[in-house]
DNA sequence: CGTTGTGAAATGATTCACAGCT
DNA sequence: AGCTGTGAATCATTTCACAACG
């Protein structure tokens, strides 16, 4: 119960690169990896890798490197994907037909388990082997499907109101595709997938990596260049925003 | 030329919220922001706020705010998304297709200019008043398009293969959609969405949460608990991992 | 006034470098 | 002989607190 230890924030965002790495890697064939062999598939330093490791309560082999099924138990036994994860996705749309055939979410743990639209035009609707539901069913679908995750692939329009029926259903966390912050009570998590957003970021890496100019507006002096952000292979979420 | 100011990344990672942040209220039809209100929505701090602002060549007025008219003149500009960028996509599966049809992309300043796919079944195929074309036609559409960006949404095996013509043709970045790292050259910008990772994000914020108990392997005390990231409203990419 | 802009202090993360283990 | 585990040093970012400003 009483918290000693803490994993830093940017471990955490880690924690599911290393998992992908390590799928790659066991998949490949190896039984074995050394914190420098994923430093550098990675982009991190052999040290790091190592401290993340630590703390995350996994511990190798001087001289040999650290085992991969091990590793994999553990941080899958960390994200819960080991004990699979049933998720509702709302929004029956262009991203929620996508993500219904999305096969690799099973691989990785997880299951679509119901889908909802509000659009009466919709519900009964199969896809994928999946009926989708008006939205009056949710709630009893939610509780009774033992499930824990949700997904908003809605209009922007309607995202907030999906999200609220998803809440009040007692999701824990929710997954959203619609290109705005939803007002989610603090002890909801959220991941946000705003394709937009993505295409911006690319783009800022470009500008900013080939020396974007500054105008200080401030006094008059002018035309500073700023690099920035390379960042090869970068990945995840889990940024820079606070707790309230 | 010669970088006097750099952005720091976790500043650079936070622009796209800004800017959409900024967006919102525009459309709301305020005028002026001040750096709480923006901290207060982001979960950042005002002086955090300011600090990137100033670093971006934003200032205010003491008394009254920043100017979101001028802000996102000066965001977008940094960006390019106000002069317009082309995009390739590779790849018209199930979610080729939802990106094809994703009108937000044209409003943020990207548009979907070419669309290829490998299968010869697909070729020809008319989907949001886009013809699918062959890879063979990518080399000379990108180059006579003036197409900068690619986006790499086609099975997992074939991934590779897209992001290698791509980079043939002279793109400066790539969006990519499949479950792996793209080998690219350091030059590439790279941002990745991967959908099921994103999931795994997720049900790691909440079980870590929760309080997930970490047995410390090493010696053989055991059952600590472990804080972390409550991370509400998170959002972006461009992380954590340095560059080569 | 209320809010910006910013040095100085505090916090947090990464890198270094090497002792210790297998 | 090679690689892990980790304190100590460095580097980066955030927070504090307040003078300057419209």
């Amino acid at each position: 119960m009483s918290p000693r230890s803490r994993i830093p924030r940017p471990t955490a965002a880690r924690i599911s690169v290393y998992l992908r790495e390590l799928e790659v890697r066991l998949e490949r064939g190896d039984r074995t990896v050394r914190s420098r062999e994923i430093g550098e598939s990675l982009g991190l330093t052999d040290a790091q890798v190592r401290k993340d490791l630590r703390v995350l309560g996994l511990t190798g082999l001087p001289g040999v490197g650290y085992v991969i099924e091990e590793m994999l138990v553990r941080l899958r036994g960390l994200a819960g994907t080991d004990h699979g994860w049933r998720v509702a996705l709302v929004g029956a749309g262009n991203i929620g037909k996508a993500l219904m055939s999305y096969t690799r979410f099973e691989d990785e743990g997880f299951r679509i388990a119901a889908v909802f639209d509000s659009d009466p035009e919709k519900a009964g609707l199969h896809i994928g082997g999946l009926e989708v539901q008006p939205m009056s069913a949710l709630p009893k679908a939610i509780e009774e499907g033992g499930i824990k995750l949700g997904i908003v692939a809605t209009p922007l329009a309607f995202a907030q109101e999906a999200a609220d029926a998803l809440v009040a259903a007692g999701i824990e966390g929710i997954l959203n595709f619609a290109p705005r912050r939803l007002e989610l009570p603090a002890s909801i998590a959220t991941t946000e997938v705003d394709l937009s957003m993505s295409l911006v970021n690319l783009a800022l890496q470009i500008r900013l990596a080939h020396g974007v100019p500054i105008i200080p507006t401030r006094d008059g002096v002018a035309a500073e260049t700023l690099n920035g952000v390379h960042t090869r292979t970068d990945p995840d979420h889990l940024a820079s925003v606070r707790s309230a």
